[in-house]
DNA sequence: CGATAAGTTGATAACGTTCAAGGCCAGTGG
DNA sequence: CCACTGGCCTTGAACGTTATCAACTTATCG
């Protein structure tokens, strides 16, 4: 799919050429978790016209860090990742999306972190001054945008406390606690990682052996069940928490 | 000065009460530069009946890490840090806050974190409540907050890159350049660090004498020159620079 | 000027990284 | 259906950075 973003698309046409249009919003599978959850169908249908569905493969990379902030948009489906690294090339996870989330920097110029797309994704995508501007004349939109805005600041604080205080085995328990949080396990209670060990690795400020050693140690405690490569079931719950240290 | 809250002082008094009320925003000292800044008079008047001036001493927390949000406020003046720690009392300084800077949880039930004061400090205070009421109501502070909310994030994640990946070295020059840059010193170029050495390392998550030896170890190279127990002096900025790793 | 908290320095040890090799799984082609 | 391939993950050994523990020094404030 082509990611190159044409203007001309976001214009309105002529009334006569969309006598009965069909909103994508309608069966949008997010419309009542998303940003634009509280707009009433008119205002939706207009954001929507300012928009685009787009589909992204795993591993591409819709926004670089230090590019122009050129879009945003809602995520409908799939997860991503948002990173930054050092000059050197080390690497850190500064985020991960989910359905529903909002990613991209609207009023402001630069994209502070690249986003990266895990598994396969479809993004409800925005030209950053179209939105911008539309939602300077929507209090609702910039509403659900703050609240949803001051959670992820909550959530990334949180996370700077096992960056910085927290051992290899503390990290990667509150990783399992969090992600089983998440993403509900299937009926044998094994949950689909949507990460690598080295994406983990990133996520928590270790080394992917560190991960590695760290999980099969786990295993090996009866803790935690390893199935494959992606997947993991938590045995001891309990027991992982109080490894977590959460406050 | 007592800093519990008293509702009753919220309250509108009778108007004639009040003839010609001395508006305190008129003199204060952040008012161009706080969220408040783009409310036409009017609102700022109403806003600021609704809030009250307060004083902090050094040392003194304004608010605790998982209580009821109750408050939020403006810093007039003055410097304050946030943080969290794990249940076996290791702390991470999650932020800074300077004049003009907007501390507390709108919109949220609960304090992700402690705010307490490294100077003596000034803030303007809200009940929580009221403030959520009146910004709902008015979208420029809406959107300040909001613009505010997102460079915090910015910022805060770019700091997750140093938690998780910066050597101690790194980290204590990425600090002094980042105090460098807010804090001007005086004509000697010497900065008065408002943060002492235990401070710093919860900031970088790092221990005291890991910060102590950093520190040292590059005034012995000429990077910098340390004065009294809390001035600095940026000899060589380029080099820390280089240090830093900044991207 | 003396008391005391804050900071520095040193020795030692632990934790996590680094480097290196080997194993395992998923996807591909025979 | 099996062998082959390549990437991902695991395991091991050695090293290095940072934490820990302890003693000492210095700045600051009454």
């Amino acid at each position: 799919m082509d990611m190159r973003f044409d203007l001309a698309q976001n214009g309105a046409a002529p009334a006569a050429l969309r006598p009965r249009p069909i909103d994508a919003c309608t069966i949008c599978l997010v419309r009542d978790a998303a940003i634009c959850a509280d707009l009433c169908d008119a205002d939706r249908a207009a954001l929507s016209r300012i928009g685009r569905r787009v589909s992204v493969k795993a591993g591409q990379t819709v926004m670089w860090e230090g590019d122009d902030s050129s879009i945003v948009a809602n995520v409908i489906e799939g997860t991503l990742k948002l990173s930054t690294s050092t000059g050197g090339g080390r690497e850190q996870i500064v985020g991960v999306v989910y359905p529903s989330d909002f990613i991209g920097r609207p009023f402001g110029a630069r994209t502070p972190h690249s986003v990266t797309a895990l598994t396969d994704a479809r993004l409800c995508l925005f030209p950053r001054g179209s939105f911008d501007g539309f939602a300077t004349g929507h209090g609702a939109l910039q509403h659900r945008l703050l609240q949803r805005t001051l959670d992820e600041l909550d959530r990334t604080r949180a996370w700077m406390l096992l960056l910085g205080r927290k051992s290899a085995r503390e990290k990667v328990a509150t990783f399992l606690i969090d992600i089983g949080r998440r993403l509900r396990g299937d009926r044998d209670g094994v949950i689909a990682l949507p990460l690598s060990r080295q994406q983990i690795a990133d996520v928590l400020g270790l080394t992917i052996e560190t991960v590695s050693r760290q999980m099969t140690d786990m295993k090996r405690q009866g803790l935690i069940d390893l199935v494959g490569r992606r997947g993991v079931r938590l045995v001891d719950e309990a027991a992982l928490e109080r490894l977590a240290e959460i406050s």
